[in-house]
DNA sequence: ATAGGGTTAG
């Protein structure tokens, strides 16, 4: 005699049952079967039950059996099949069984049948808890997921740690910090702020909404740091802004016996790049080798960019060449480095070369290939991309695009095209692409234009003290003296100032760091030294500092002295030049002022060789001696 | 049986 409820079960052939739906599979924990066995075979969600000898299938009323099943489910259907088995063979009642169909059904984002399920629990475990909310944060269903982590504290059952770095992560990727926050809070009520499981997320979490502040006191307060917490600590460092500080991590963390896997060492590479500093991306790189990791897509791939942000785009090369799986996202980074270091047509080839290897460009791809474009002065190339991106492979320009676009004709003296192209666009336009006509402006001495990309990025950015100083010079220049004031006037309004720049040297694999007017370096007098020699050198070789060009920023120019804001310019200027044989010295100019979003330059190195390198918004233009491999807009 | 950290642009 079968036990189990057969209307919950509904026949579809004879000796066949399907299980209509979780609600009523609930019934049958009411009415195991305890004398008989079935033996069963599935299809399509149908049991087929033939009554078996006890002995002969003891097995199937094991646990075991069921948990190793279900952890072999590739999707649903056999999911049901085994949730109907275990129905059918009583083993409902067994919370470990059962917390694992709920996890699976979790694990396969089906949260229709998890809660269904879990809402027949009269009184669910801290693993259930744990996986439902767990199961709402992966199918990304934010309100439930808080939702039941609320019900679950107010349960009054006495809660775990597990549940809390999915909450937690909640917040992390949307960015609530306030909820952030309080779940701290929470986290801090339970006694939860020894497990390093919390921490480590809520110190991610602080860092990804940029308080660094809080993801320090945290991390400095652990007791225990594990790996994953040193990891997360220098992927804070390095995502708000301060990359040394990551880097001696990185020594603290050695220095203290942890040894790093590859999510750690991409940690470090990332502040490397972050860092642009080639004698430390050496160093990590021998450490990469030592450990004798093998280069994965995602390791590889961020050294691509560590090493092209650090000044080689041939080191980069070599890793690119190395790496055995390379993905989208290697592509791209690949010819984004030869974007950034001016040279453009190898952008393009290496684009060709990925689409010979079958790998479709997504709309990352088309920027940096814009950006290669732009800023190798290929105008022809650039139309084209932009066109055959829509086309061909049906990406959508966004603002990025848009941007490239303004720069590829600004930088080719195409004015009216950048204007008419913003003007036609249909999608919102952001600082960037404002900055971007701004710096095309400022090239070709446009006023006019420049007041109307200046006030849109005022409008947009009004805490942004650079663009009123812009806009004021801008007036200056035209002579519009009463607007001079009321820009300035607004300022001191609000308050506003704009930050001062700071300037860094290496010098035999050293960084000194100065900002300007500052003299507490011990060589301060020596760098400027050097700043004022190289200027002479660079008037000496003809270079007459351009009076017409009209918009650039005064105070900025006048706050560096010796280099100008116009730096493309001067680096042609210092390719006449040349450097101390075997002396590697790397003058690295940093017009970090108010996220300075143009396309003004924001680096001027000058490195061996004779070969320069300006840094611009974080790409990389080189010049070689006696020529420009630019393109002819310079 | 359940939990934390990784790549391109900006």
């Amino acid at each position: 005699m079968i036990m189990y409820r057969r209307r919950n079960l509904v026949p579809s052939n004879r000796g066949s049952y399907r299980l209509l739906s979780i609600s009523s599979a609930q019934m049958m924990i009411e009415s195991p079967c305890q004398n008989q066995i079935l033996d069963q075979t599935f299809s399509n969600q149908s049991i087929h039950i033939t009554q078996t000898p006890k002995s002969e299938f003891s097995h199937i009323l094991e646990p075991k059996f069921y948990l190793s099943r279900l952890v072999k489910c590739k999707n649903l259907s056999p999911v049901y099949q085994i949730h109907a088995q275990v129905i059918v063979n009583g083993l409902l009642q067994n919370p470990i069984v059962t917390n694992k169909i709920l996890y699976t059904y979790t694990l396969h984002k089906n949260l229709g049948n998890a809660s269904a399920l879990f809402r027949g629990f009269s009184k669910p475990d801290p693993f259930s808890w744990s996986v439902m909310v767990g199961g709402y944060a992966k199918a990304g269903d934010f309100m439930n997921c808080f939702r039941t982590f609320k019900e679950y504290i107010r349960s009054g059952i006495v809660p775990d740690s597990y549940t809390l770095p999915f909450v937690i992560r909640v917040c992390r990727d949307t960015k609530d910090l306030q909820m952030g926050r309080s779940i701290h809070n929470v986290v801090y009520k339970f006694g939860w702020i020894s497990d390093p499981f919390s921490t480590a997320t809520l110190v991610d979490m602080y860092a990804k909404c940029k308080v660094i502040e809080d993801a320090t006191q945290l991390f400095d307060g652990m007791l225990k740091r594990d790996l994953v917490s040193w990891t997360v600590m220098i992927g804070a460092c390095t995502e708000c802004g301060n990359a040394d500080e990551a880097l001696v991590l990185f020594d603290r963390m050695k220095a203290e016996g942890t040894v790093l896997d590859k999510v750690a060492m991409v940690n470090v590479v990332n502040a490397c790049a972050k860092l642009g500093v080639m004698h430390k991306a050496k160093i990590v790189h021998d450490y990469i080798r030592r450990t004798n990791f093998s280069l994965d897509v995602i390791l590889g791939t961020a050294m691509i960019d560590m090493y092209a942000k650090c000044g080689s785009v041939d080191s980069a090369r070599e890793i690119f060449d190395q790496m055995r799986e390379k993905n989208i996202i290697s592509w791209s980074a690949m010819i984004a480095a030869y974007g950034y270091h001016g040279d453009g047509q190898k952008a393009l080839d290496l684009f060709n070369m990925m689409l010979g290897s079958g790998i479709l460009p997504n709309n990352i791809t088309f920027v940096s290939l814009l950006y290669a474009c732009s800023h190798s002065g290929l105008v022809a190339e650039g139309l084209q991309l932009f066109s055959l991106m829509q086309d061909e492979y049906g990406v959508r320009p966004d603002a990025k695009h848009f941007t490239c676009m303004v720069d590829l004709f600004g930088r080719a003296g195409k004015l009216d095209q950048a204007l008419k192209l913003i003007e036609d666009m249909s999608i919102e336009k952001d600082e960037g692409l404002w900055g971007a006509l701004l710096g095309a402006c400022r090239i070709h001495g446009h006023v006019e234009l420049a007041e109307k990309a200046a006030e849109s990025l005022i409008e947009l950015q009004p805490q942004n003290a650079g663009h009123y100083v812009l806009l004021s010079n801008i007036y200056a220049k035209a002579g519009r003296w009463k607007e001079v004031a009321k820009v300035r006037k607004l300022m001191t309004h609000q308050r506003l100032k704009k930050v001062p720049g700071w300037t860094w040297i290496e010098v035999d694999n050293k960084i000194h760091k100065f900002s300007v007017g500052d003299c507490t370096h011990p060589l301060s007098k020596e760098i400027y030294e050097e700043l004022k020699q190289l200027r002479e050198k660079v008037e000496l070789a003809g270079y007459v500092p351009d009076t017409n060009f009209v918009l650039h920023d005064v105070d900025e120019e006048l706050k560096f002295g010796c280099l100008y804001a116009h730096s493309e310019r001067l680096a042609i200027s210092f390719g006449l030049i040349s450097t101390p044989e075997g002396t590697p010295i790397r003058i690295t100019k940093n017009l970090r002022v108010c996220g300075d979003c143009h396309t003004f330059s924001k680096y001027v190195s000058l490195i061996t060789h004779r070969v320069i390198i300006v840094r611009d918004a974080n790409r990389f233009h080189h010049f070689k001696e006696g020529g420009c491999s630019c393109g002819d807009y310079w």
